[in-house]
DNA sequence: TACCAAAATGATTTTAATTCATTTAAACTG
DNA sequence: CAGTTTAAATGAATTAAAATCATTTTGGTA
């Protein structure tokens, strides 16, 4: 019963798999979801079309592998690329800058991912493992105290995750390339203790409060004899 | 000669690309692009298959139809939930509520948005169209001064319909229904004035630099109220 | 070497999109 | 209104690609 052999056809079929996969993201990438034919993926995996079936249900079954494999690594590559001493403010700019560039180097296969999960159907659970990168960071700054207890953290999943595709595909679609200023941005307006009450920091200057105030009442005199 | 048979007939004609359009809205909503069939869609609006090929060229391109008119709808929508009186704040606040609810009620033609165009595809029009209406909210706020002039409305309408799209899935993932906390973080994040460099002025303590650029403001619009 | 089971193959079947020759209806003409 | 032309609609036929499955090949084992 020695080891070794089954170990060895494990591996030679791990490594088909994983042939197949990276077939499939490369056809899938460069033709899109429908454009991509098995017969395509087969050929790139130097394999036939049927063996394709052996490994995946079906085409679509072969998309979820291309995209779960995919923020799988995102996972690893997510933990690597933060430091553990770092407090939660820097932990979660490391995070956000290596997203953003993640997702910009490989946003056809991030764009797949919707393509995944059609509609309610039971999500990926990479990404969700990947999302708890997230949630792990911003307790952890809470737990220290470098966060507000009221943190929602939430809803600041959504800011951030949700800010940080779009953004990519706004700089996608302009063809430009990563941009900090999106990650540091992103990160002020999060980090801003807007929680409870508004700035305690010192220096109020009452006298500009007040200009302030007198010109916003110029301003609705001004609007209201321009709105006729 | 007479106007009225050609009116007529363009109206049963747009009419039956209306009734096509709302088939195809339903199936597919129902079932997702790959789900839906041509032929269910064409029962569905009581039409042979084929003259559905009359009025749009392919599947992808009566998918563009549904979500293209979705969009539309929603331009519309919001023109119409937004009070031209209010300030800035106030008028992204309708916005955003009118957004999340609409995206909540109408999410699945939303997801198929992203079927819509599948790579880097020229963008759906009516998107862009829509996200106006947030650049003008935006823009006409920094003119009146009620926003700091560095204001990056660009980037802010990342974040603005980023967070309000994932916040929605992650309802729709929950079974929750519309969440008015969403939106009024998302407003508090959205208005504190951090921009330009991160965290100069944290508070919400106009600077004498905002003063001034408020003043110029008023300055310019009493000039060209002047002009006329 | 012979055997077996797992793995792989690709021709065949199935499914669904798209086309197109034909039919039907509408609009126009004198 | 009958005849004629043009536009619209139809659905059977075609095509394309996913999925299946009977057959073959391979690799491990005795």
């Amino acid at each position: 019963m020695s080891a070794t052999p089954r170990n060895t056809s494990r591996e030679r079929i791990e490594a088909r798999e994983s042939t197949i996969l990276d077939a499939a993201e490369g056809i899938f990438s460069r033709s899109g979801f429908d454009g991509a034919k098995i017969s395509d993926i087969a050929r790139a995996a130097s394999v036939a079309e049927g063996t394709v079936y052996l490994y995946y249900k079906n085409k679509r079954d072969l998309l979820a592998g291309v995209v779960g494999r995919f923020w799988s690594q995102l996972t690893q590559g997510a933990e690597d690329a933060i430091d553990p001493q770092a407090d939660a403010a820097q932990q979660l700019e490391q995070l956000a800058r290596y997203h953003l560039q993640s997702i910009l180097d490989q946003f056809e296969v991030v764009s797949l991912t919707y393509r995944a999960r059609p509609q309610q159907e039971q999500d990926l659970d990479q990404v969700r493992e990947y999302v708890r990168v997230f949630d792990r960071i911003m307790q952890r700054g809470v737990d220290r105290g470098e966060l507000p207890t009221d943190t929602p953290i939430g809803q600041l999943r959504d800011v951030f995750f949700g800010t940080l595709e779009f953004s990519a595909r706004t700089l996608k679609l302009r063809g430009q390339a990563y941009d900090h200023s999106i990650v540091s941005n992103l990160l002020s307006l999060m980090l801003a203790r807007n929680h409870g009450d508004a700035g305690t920091n010192g220096a109020n200057n009452p006298s500009n409060r007040d200009l302030m105030q007198r010109l916003e009442s110029i301003q609705e005199q001004l609007d209201k004899r321009g709105a006729w």
